[in-house]
DNA sequence: AAGAAGATTCGCT
DNA sequence: GCGAATCTTCTTA
């Protein structure tokens, strides 16, 4: 399975928005491993989130994919999400998760390593790129963090507030 | 040790 | 559009 991202949301050193916010602990502390790892975690008892961490070893970064643009398994994902429409296979960071049957066990996965999961360089121009506020959180709310291609049908939220 | 909040999704009205 | 579902983690007693 493959696709595109085209939705993320950044959580830099210090936002108080952040799970790295309070100090490392147990249960975040890949967040804190060097650039290109993942960082898995599992929120509202129904969802699985994965972020890419961001910053150099110990400091507590990453960014949130929260949309991706399915290119390459499109019919294992809709097996996965339980639906056939191909627009809500991974329109949103818990449908993300779940189409790519993301979970606990790739949480301080190397992402920029060859294994089950990894990130590459897409060959296509970068396109029209919008930012607004995140979604969803309640600290921090006033910075405009969250990026995401403006003519994707496969984003999430409002596109609206550019 | 108990309670509340949280980077969400789904189903029903 | 609203509220329930449902688990992990942090906060407070």
């Amino acid at each position: 399975m493959s696709g595109r991202v085209v939705e993320t949301e950044a959580y830099p050193p210090g936002d108080a928005s952040g799970h790295a916010y309070r100090g490392r602990t147990a249960s975040n502390q890949t967040l804190f491993l060097d650039r290109g790892f993942a960082y898995v975690y599992f929120i509202y008892g129904t969802s699985y989130m994965l972020n890419v961490t961001a910053e150099e070893p110990g400091v507590g970064a990453g960014v949130l994919l929260r949309a991706i643009e399915p290119l390459q398994g499109i019919n294992l994902m809709k097996c996965f999400r339980k639906t056939d429409k191909l627009r809500d296979l991974a329109r949103g960071p818990g449908r993300l998760a779940a189409a790519l049957q993301i979970d606990k066990r790739l949480d301080g996965v190397d992402l920029c390593a060859e294994g089950p999961l990894w990130l590459g360089t897409a060959v296509r121009e970068t396109a029209h790129i919008l930012t607004t506020v995140r979604i969803g959180i309640t600290r921090e709310v006033r910075r405009r963090l969250r990026f995401f291609e403006a003519d994707s049908p496969f984003v999430s939220g409002r596109s609206t507030t550019a």
